[in-house]
RNA sequence: GGCGACGUAGCCAAGUGGUUUAAGGCGGGGGUCUGCAAAACCUCUAUUCGGCGGUUCGAAUCCGCCCGUCGCCUCCA
C-alpha cells in the first residue's frame, strides 16, 4: 500500500514498524460544536483505519482533544461556564456525532489537562537540552536551535520571517520561537509548574499525548492539512528535540480542506455547516458517500445540492446489496478480479473514487443477474463487505414515529372509507381483521367510543411497519381487481409519507425513501 | 512578497506518456419491462482534457509562458 507522506512529499510503500500500527490524529478543540471538516477528517482517517484492519494490521488509533487554550477560556468566559463543562459538553455532542457517523471510536481520546505532568516533564527535558527557555513564567521552544526546523513544511526560517506576519513579542529570542508554557493571567485556569502557574501552549500538548499513549516513534500522524504548519512542524520539532532521535511519526497524512463559499469552512471565521445541521438534512451514508467520492487530498466543496444527489447514489448500492436473489446457479461474475481493483485502488494512497466505481459496478451485475434468475448471493455478500471496508452501512433510513404515524393511520382509515363507499365492505373487513391479528386496534389508537385516544408510546416501529404491510397487500388486491385509481392514490399517499412502493410481477415492495 | 495545490462532459469526479479515440456517480435523451409509476437493465450524452507555444514517432498526462480558483506563511480538521 502507498500512502503519501507529507514529509518526504512522496508516495512512500506503507510498511508498519511492528505489530501494531501506531496512529494519532489531531482531534478538535471543543469551544464549539464540530462542522463538516472536522467529521470529514474523522472519516478519512476512519476509512485509513478500517482499510489497514481490513488489510490485516492491527491499529492503535489515539485522537486527542485540545481542551485548553485561548478560544477555550474565553468561550467559558463568555457563556459563564468553566473550560472544564465546556469541553465536556462539547466532546460528549462530538462523540455521539461520531458514532452516527459510523465512525469507529479511537482506542484512547486524551485530553490536553489531563496530561499536565507528561506535559511539564518534556518541557523540562527540552530546558535542559537547551531547547527552550524560560522567560518570567513563558517558556519559549528555541526554533534556532532545531537545525532541520521548517522540514514539515518545506521552508526556511528566513522565508518564513520575510514578510510574515508573525506578531512581535520583545521576550522572545527570535520571532518564530512558539509557546510550550504560557504564564497563568488572573481568572484563567492554571496549574503549577517549576515555571510558577500556567499552562501549556498550543502543540505542546500532542507531543505529550502521543509520546505516553503510543510511544516513539508513532507510525501514522494525522490531521487536515491546515495543521502541517505550525501545529505539525511544531510538534516535530518539540517531539523530535525532547527524545533526540527521528523521525516523531514515520508517515504525516493530511487530508484536504472542506470549501464552503468561496474560501475554507472554518471555526473561527464563522464559515461552516455544523455536523448536526449537515445530519438533519442528510443520513450518514450519503455524507460519507460524498466525501469519498472525491480523493481525500484535494479540496471538497461543500453544497446542499452536492450531498443530496448522493441519495440515489446509496439508494442504487442499498438496492442491490438489500434485493432479494433467485435461488439456483450462480451468476458467473469474476469477484476475485472486483476485489483486486478495489484493492489496487485503495492501495493506492486511499483512491476512494476508484474503489466506489468497482462498488457500483458491482451492483449493476447483481441487478443484471437478479434480472437473468441467477443466484447473487455472493456477489451481494463482497459487496457489502467492501462496503463495509469504507464505513457505509447502506442500512434503511430509521422510522421517525412522530411524523409517519398518524399520517399512516388516516391514510388506513381514509382507505377503508373508499372502499366502504365503493360497496367493498368485504376488503375493508379483511383489512381491520389482518389488523386485529397482528395486535394493533385502530379504535385504541384514535379513541373511538369514548375512550381517550392510545398514546403512541407503545408503537414501534415493527407496528408501524405491520400496518404499512397489511395496507400494500390490500392494495395489491385491489390493483388485482383493476381499481387503478384507487390503487394509484395510495400509492402517491405513501410517497407524501416517504415511503416507495414498487409494482413488479412477483407482488409489491416497499421501502422508505 | 514567499511556498504549495488545482483547472477533465450540464454538475461531482478518476485517469498523470501508447491496452484511455478519458472510469464511476448525479442529471438528461431514447429503448426494454410494467395497467401506470418506481426500481432495474440496454443505449446515447467530452473527437476532447483552462489558453498559447514546445519536447516526443506519440501528451489530458512532460517543459515554458499566460489566465483563473484555492490553501499555508496568524487561531484553524
Amino acid at each position: 500500500m502507498k500512502l503519501y507522506n507529507t514529509l518526504s512529499g512522496k508516495l512512500e510503500t506503507f510498511h508498519s514498524s511492528n505489530d501494531v500500527v501506531k496512529m494519532y490524529v489531531c482531534g478538535v478543540t471543543p469551544y464549539s460544536q464540530s462542522h463538516v471538516g472536522h467529521v470529514l477528517r474523522a472519516v478519512v482517517f476512519d476509512v485509513l483505519r478500517r482499510y489497514l484492519e481490513f488489510k490485516g494490521f492491527l491499529v492503535k488509533h489515539v485522537e486527542n482533544f485540545t481542551d485548553i487554550d485561548d478560544k477555550m477560556i474565553q468561550r467559558a468566559e463568555s457563556t459563564g461556564v468553566s473550560t472544564n463543562k465546556l469541553a465536556d459538553d462539547n466532546i460528549n455532542i462530538y462523540l455521539s456525532e461520531i458514532k452516527e457517523m459510523n465512525i469507529l471510536p479511537a482506542h484512547v481520546y486524551p485530553r490536553a489537562t489531563q496530561e499536565i505532568p507528561k506535559i511539564i516533564e518534556m518541557i523540562e527535558g527540552l530546558i535542559g537540552k537547551g531547547f527552550a527557555y524560560c522567560i518570567e513564567g513563558n517558556v519559549y521552544f528555541r526554533v534556532r536551535k532545531d537545525e532541520d526546523y521548517g522540514k514539515l513544511g518545506r521552508r526556511s526560517l528566513d522565508t518564513m520571517i520575510a514578510g510574515s506576519r508573525v506578531e512581535i513579542d520583545e521576550n522572545k529570542e527570535d520571532v518564530m520561537d512558539f509557546a510550550l508554557w504560557k504564564c497563568e493571567k488572573p481568572g484563567e485556569p492554571s496549574w503549577d509548574s517549576p515555571w510558577g502557574y500556567g499552562r501549556p501552549g498550543w502543540h505542546i500538548e500532542c507531543s505529550a499525548m502521543a509520546l505516553s499513549h503510543l510511544g516513539f516513534p508513532i507510525d501514522i500522524h494525522g490531521g487536515g492539512q491546515d495543521l502541517v504548519f505550525p501545529h505539525h512542524e511544531n510538534e516535530i520539532a518539540q517531539s523530535e528535540s525532547y527524545v533526540g532521535s527521528e523521525p516523531m511519526s514515520r508517515y504525516w497524512l493530511h487530508n484536504g480542506l472542506v470549501r464552503l463559499g468561496s474560501g475554507k469552512m472554518s471555526k473561527s471565521d464563522g464559515n461552516l455547516v455544523t455536523v448536526k445541521d449537515a445530519l438533519q438534512n442528510h443520513s450518514a451514508d450519503e455524507l460519507r458517500l460524498f466525501f469519498l467520492s472525491a480523493h481525500y487530498r484535494s479540496p471538497l466543496s461543500y453544497t446542499e445540492e452536492g450531498v443530496s444527489t448522493q441519495t440515489r447514489a446509496v439508494e442504487r448500492l442499498r438496492n442491490a446489496v438489500r434485493s432479494t436473489s433467485p435461488g439456483g446457479s450462480s451468476y458467473t461474475v469474476q469477484i476475485g478480479d472486483f476485489k483486486k481493483r478495489f484493492i489496487s485502488a485503495m492501495d493506492d494512497d486511499l483512491n476512494t473514487p476508484r474503489a466506489l466505481a468497482v462498488l457500483f459496478e458491482l451492483s449493476r451485475h447483481i441487478n443484471k443477474g437478479i434480472e437473468n434468475g441467477y443466484n447473487v448471493v455472493q456477489i451481494q455478500d463482497t459487496l457489502q463487505g467492501l462496503c463495509n471496508v469504507l464505513g457505509l452501512t447502506l442500512a434503511e433510513p430509521i422510522f421517525n414515529r412522530e411524523p409517519e404515524f398518524f399520517p399512516l393511520i388516516n391514510l388506513l382509515v381514509d382507505t377503508n372509507a373508499e372502499l366502504r363507499s365503493r360497496g367493498r365492505e368485504d376488503l375493508s373487513g379483511n383489512m381491520y381483521e389482518q389488523l386485529r391479528v397482528s395486535g394493533i386496534s385502530i379504535e385504541e389508537i384514535l379513541g373511538v367510543g369514548g375512550q381517550a385516544p392510545k398514546s403512541l408510546d407503545g408503537f414501534s416501529s415493527s407496528d408501524a411497519d405491520k400496518i404499512i404491510t397489511i395496507l400494500v397487500e390490500l392494495r395489491d388486491i385491489i390493483r388485482s381487481e383493476g381499481l387503478y385509481e384507487l390503487s394509484d392514490s395510495i400509492r402517491e399517499r405513501f410517497g407524501d409519507l416517504g415511503f416507495i412502493l414498487e409494482d413488479s410481477s412477483t407482488g409489491t415492495k416497499w421501502k422508505r425513501s
